[in-house]
DNA sequence: GTGGTCTAGACCACC
DNA sequence: GTGGTCTAGACCACA
């Protein structure tokens, strides 16, 4: 099962679990993915639900469907998600950023050391 | 005016829009603010709308309403949403950050370059 | 100076409190009251507030007006008041008071305890 | 349907039937409630009336929300309500009525023969 | 189907 | 003048 947020809609929340699949190779380019009703009962939500995050998904060409078989992740899919992130990233993660830090008056030096820290913890639970 | 986005509605727009005048001090602590039929003129949405901010902000204790005058900033209203966007800052926004410069590979010392140069062009239009 | 609730409209709250001043013996039957003007000031209200509650404690006989003099209370204030709080304890707060208490399972032995707790902390106080 | 009393605004007197809903368990908790068209057509009101209540109940944590589901009644609706009323009853309308109690010089005796009286007439009626 | 947002316009109590 | 409530009706995203 999944813990779902309230700000987000449900597909865009499995479409990004689904991404990060991709990003962490847990899916592999060209890959089969679990059908539309595998990935419901698995997420306890509506095939409906996750009809809309496949076709999402597709749009995006980060997947693809063959008539009859299922869905596959796309020959480029990983460097297509990275490439994507990273845009948002730029766009729109890092103004964001920037801008919070100036009316907090947080300094560059203050979220450096904040990584650090998160990266000791991250290491310490990988253990 | 205002241009609103597409993304977020109208109403926590202007809440957004309300506690930036109140960090970058137009709205200092206890003061007086707009009433709602001003707001929505200035604003162009209908008045509504702005009850909907209102009733939002007043719920999070940035405003509170004295009745037939109008509605005032909290004596403590700059400390009390710079604390709540810190607190938004360290629990949302950086574990996002990090999870996405760990997924793009990118380093803090990129960071620090391209907040300096945002830093830059943020004076050269002040001049 | 006088805290103001804010669930009851404030010309409603000053009657009450001068409805208090009768039955309490601060203001005999027949006495002068102070002005439109001096409870004002002493209230920290508009004079508009306070011409309200006077309208309002004349339309029900509790007080009268001499024209240039000013308001008086009735001469059988105290007998008035108590008769009016009398009938809506009887018509309203005693219905609320049983709904309430079988609702939440309370008996009648409880709330005679409390009343007695009640009463002896009223004893302390006045000591 | 339902009568409505000029003195509450409808939003609220909709919210105490809900509560008294869940009081005498038509409502268990958890359980899925009509939906704000539903129970907007059954009592004669907007549906933007009832989406009024129903967001306020969910601020008090009474019901909350499954998007594109509908409205469920808290795991601990009926705990929360009853200590809520319980609440409201021990620092508001016991203070009130002993209050009114000394005013009116009324014994405890007295309203307990009243409480009696009203149990008789409560079990006449559902003869 | 569900709730959420927004507009337009009305009426009210209150300060 | 102020805010608060309510109606009517529309449009939208979401499950």
């Amino acid at each position: 099962m999944m813990q779902f947020k309230e700000q987000k809609s449900i597909y865009l929340q499995i479409a990004d679990h689904m991404v990060e699949n991709i990003i962490v190779k847990v899916w592999k380019n060209g890959e089969r993915i679990p059908s539309i009703r595998e990935t419901a009962i698995q997420m306890e939500v509506n095939p409906n639900t996750v009809m809309r995050t496949y076709n999402y998904l597709q749009d995006k060409g980060v997947i693809f469907n063959k008539r009859g078989i299922g869905y596959f992740t796309a020959p480029d899919a990983l460097e297509h998600v990275l490439a994507e992130k990273k845009k948002i990233f730029i766009q729109q993660q890092l103004p964001e950023l920037f801008k919070a830090m100036r009316s907090l008056q947080i300094t560059p030096k203050e979220i450096l050391s904040l990584y650090e820290k998160s990266e000791k913890e991250l290491h310490n639970e990988n253990q």
